[in-house]
DNA sequence: TTGAAAGCGCTAACAC
DNA sequence: GTGTTAGCGCTTTCAA
């Protein structure tokens, strides 16, 4: 005697009713149906434990309830955070969430919304590693339901959900000018086209001259995205411009690196060198100094972005509205020294 | 003239030959079609740009190459890594990952385990909240494909992948003794049924046994996972035990606070009470003084879990082998001062 | 208020 | 080597 799967016919048949009835009840679709079979039905559902075939419902009806992440990199705890945020808005939703990993990979990114797409999710929240344009044109002419996280991608009138980092680095700067710094560099990671680390940069830029900072005055590190390169480049830096007293870090493992580098140089944090990192992750506080660093909303991007598009699926069509865009916060701790004021 | 869309039929029509021939075509099985009509069926697939649809395939086949992964966790970085060897072994192999989080609770696991299963998923890994003792006996009685990772079930029969938490304890607390620590202290979250935390203290008081120390020698504290519940416990533990010269942190984030309050208490690390962490996250090098760890090889666990799934679901019925167990390591840095020999 | 029947897009016997 | 056909388990007109 095999084991005889529970379909909806065999419901309907202990039951008594037709499938097209048991169809009905399992969608709550009570409004042409009696309390007396309503009640029967659910009853023989339990009783089986019947678990409606969500391959076969999404065959159908066109609509899977599940929409599909795509994230650029594991490794940085951030995302885990976005993940979170993503992820709590599924489950409220009653969505199922298929998972990628593009690892900032334009090839892995393509393959990715192709596999997505075969597998019917309703819709994408991604974070785009920008190396794709005609991808991410091709889904918004194709209507396709997208949401884009965390990267600007200019003119494309998908919707979208950012952190003002030009904000965030303006924060950053007007704290290190405030705690009596004068001299202050920026170091960002070498990753053309990713709109936030240019962001960051052209924030810092921006409120150097603000305040009175001429473009000479500027100190501008670039590091790749390798082993040491920002420790490196820190190292360089501080032999250039002795006289560089912060240094604002636009990623927080970066800013890992910038404190080895300037322990390294026996230098003192903050009171010769101030550090101000990017990201309040979980071991901020309790780094020596504590550090102060500029928090981004990550668990609410991802589930503001979840919801929208989650939003975008349910009423159809998405009128490319403006980008969310979230505010920055500053985390003042003890790694900048003291505000004068 | 609307869109429309581009199934197998529309393929097969183009192409001039029948859907089955597209099907084998698709399937790479190509031992009954002539070369000839394979090119030409593939460059029609090609033109039209044609997806198949994974939804109406898993339906009929009844396979749908997609994994499920249940993590209890997103919080916690070390899980963003088992992710991410979950989701290197996927694309390697052509499945796909829907991801649910069961944050701990035994109820949010049972809905996951549901849905992931009317979603038809091959087989699912997880990291069980151990609560759930019945769900798990029932899936492996059902002969459902499935890996446990990282948590001991006990007797379940289930394939299983693990570290050797005693073992990593015992690295930890021999460091501690070589290091010419006396009285060292153990220290975990409560959380009854988590074995990973029952093994990491069995290890610390086998060790200890093992050199000599009694039952009463032994300082093992307990802390909640709510927030200052860990500073709390070991400020309660110097005061109670002032000669207390070394402290086994059993979790990453522990380890931020027991450092916390050991400098709030003025105490000096590794000259006063030494420390010893577990996990080797990113920050645990750059932090003051270089941390000391165990390292947990937790993107190969999350590999292996993967690929046991895999396997295990392309051979069929998988006969219940023995658990996976890897070997912890220990990361020597500067938190527990120096070896003496 | 309920049911019959026609698919959704694909796979896999089985025939030719 | 290729095609015919009968479903997979559900939803959804349309009719009763």
């Amino acid at each position: 005697m095999k084991p005889l799967k529970i379909t909806i016919d065999v419901v309907a048949q202990k039951a008594g009713v037709s499938k097209t009835t048991v169809s009905r009840i399992l969608n709550g679709n009570y409004a042409h149906t009696s309390e007396k079979t309503r009640n029967r039905v659910l009853q023989v559902m339990k009783e089986l434990d019947y678990r409606p075939n969500a391959l076969a419902k999404g065959l159908k009806s066109l609509r899977t309830d599940v929409i599909g992440i795509l994230l650029s990199n594991l490794k940085n705890p951030f995302w885990a955070t976005v993940l979170e945020g993503v992820e709590d808005a599924c489950r409220a939703s009653g969505y199922n969430l298929m998972i990628c990993n593009s690892d900032e990979d334009p090839e892995l990114e393509f393959q990715a919304i192709r596999q997505l797409q075969m597998r019917q999710v309703d819709g994408v929240v991604m974070n785009p590693t920008m190396r794709n344009p005609n991808l991410y044109r091709k889904l918004v002419e194709d209507a396709y339901p997208l949401v884009v996280m965390n990267r600007r991608v200019d003119d494309l009138g998908a919707q979208s959900v950012v952190v003002d980092n030009v904000k965030g680095a303006s924060l950053a700067v007007e704290h290190l000018l405030r705690c009596g710094k004068r001299r202050p560099a920026v170091c960002y990671y070498a990753n053309p086209g990713v709109t936030t680390w240019q962001d960051r940069v052209e924030g810092y830029r921006l409120a150097m001259k603000s305040h009175g900072y001429g473009e000479h005055d500027l100190r501008v590190v670039e590091a790749e995205q390798s082993p040491n390169a920002v420790k490196h480049a820190v190292l360089e830096l501080m032999k250039k411009h002795p006289d560089t007293d912060a240094v604002f870090s636009t990623n927080n493992m970066m800013t890992l690196e910038v404190i080895e580098a300037l322990k390294e140089l026996g230098l003192r944090i903050p009171a010769d060198v101030a550090v101000l990192g990017y990201d309040d992750t979980v071991w901020a506080k309790h780094m020596d100094p504590p550090l102060t660093t500029v928090r981004q909303p990550g668990y609410e991007m991802g589930k503001i972005a979840a919801n929208l598009l989650i939003q975008s699926i349910r009423d159809g069509g998405h009128p490319a509205a403006d980008p969310v865009v979230l505010q920055p916060e500053l985390v003042i701790r003890r790694s900048c020294g003291w505000q004068s004021s």
